[in-house]
DNA sequence: TTTTGCTTTCGAGTAAAATTGAAAAGAGAA
DNA sequence: TTCTCTTTTCAATTTTACTCGAAAGCAAAA
């Protein structure tokens, strides 16, 4: 059935192009969604050559998201044994990919942003104007939020995904 | 006590910045995070003018930014009688916040990827190579949870204060 | 209708981020 | 050690996003 190859080489371009064009407006850098989506959606590992030749990009750009995507846990290096080159192959378990953005998430948004709500709500403890009472209550307010937040997205991702799956239908039920 | 307010200013004007700073990460715009920070910890709504001083940037900036956050419901306009120009307002309370916020990324984001995710699983059902079947495969899980996520979303964003704490606790607990 | 006060839009300029291409560094094999 | 294959780094470039300032638009009031 080479027709069935055609169209689907060209479902999974558009899947890999477009999810790139989404990446961006996560925050994420094209390239780096792309190989994400082309990853997730190959059988076999990929080396950083073949990303090169599949995304049409350069082996910096290649290398730089290929580490940056190892660093977030999506994926992991694969060495063949008699070749020195690093493939790649992507976590494919969606709740396990759900689970390893939420906590580099938590890392990089949430602890910082705590961070900072806590200094400003010692700064402003105890002060006297009518102004500075209320940024006081504003910072508790908001730091108890984001810790709180810090603490479900914790739970979240050590949850298992029956466990997950079990609680969640409560909760939409 | 002067200098209480001397401190609390200095306190005020670091969170606004660092705020700023904060934004940029969550793929926010620089001049939108430090809007938001000046409204929220303002005891008064502030006018385009007012917000222009505050931070120092253009009439053009201000207004683009002011706009945005009054379509993420962030900001209320705010008209006094006698006078044309319009006033900003922060929406203060956090859980209020969260619901917006977790509202306008749902629409912004899970929509749109599962808009995606549901025309390559579709385009791709049926195929008949291997690499085709897990194609499909992985669409329809990928599906799945997105869904998923956005109904989660939803439930929350519907959710009134006092009972989502309540469900919270027996999450954490 | 014209003026006045404020809002909105837009092309141009600037700053930030992503990407390239090539060079350097590393690591095993000869 | 030197050679070869591969990874890693980095200055330069390109692309994208943000910001500005000025001009245009709008609507109430004169």
């Amino acid at each position: 059935m080479p027709q069935d190859n055609k169209a689907f080489e060209e479902t999974r371009e558009n899947f890999i192009s477009q999810w790139g064009v989404m990446g961006t407006q996560w925050g994420i850098n094209r390239t780096m969604a792309q190989i994400h989506a082309l990853l997730m959606t190959s059988v076999e590992p990929l080396s950083t050559d073949e990303v090169m030749a599949a995304l049409d990009v350069s082996r910096g750009n290649a290398h730089t998201n290929l580490k940056e995507l190892v660093s977030w846990g999506l994926l992991r290096i694969i060495t063949k044994k008699g070749e020195r080159k690093e493939y790649f192959e992507a976590e494919k378990d969606v709740w396990e990919m759900f689970r390893r953005i939420t906590q580099e998430r938590k890392r990089r948004e949430i602890d910082p942003a705590l961070a900072v709500l806590t200094r400003c709500k010692e700064e402003s403890e105890g002060l006297d104007t009518e102004e500075a009472k209320a940024f006081h209550q504003q910072m508790k307010e908001l730091e108890e939020f984001v810790s709180f937040a810090g603490k479900m997205s914790d739970r979240a991702a050590n949850l298992g995904h029956s466990k997950a799956i079990q609680i969640a239908m409560k909760f939409l039920g």
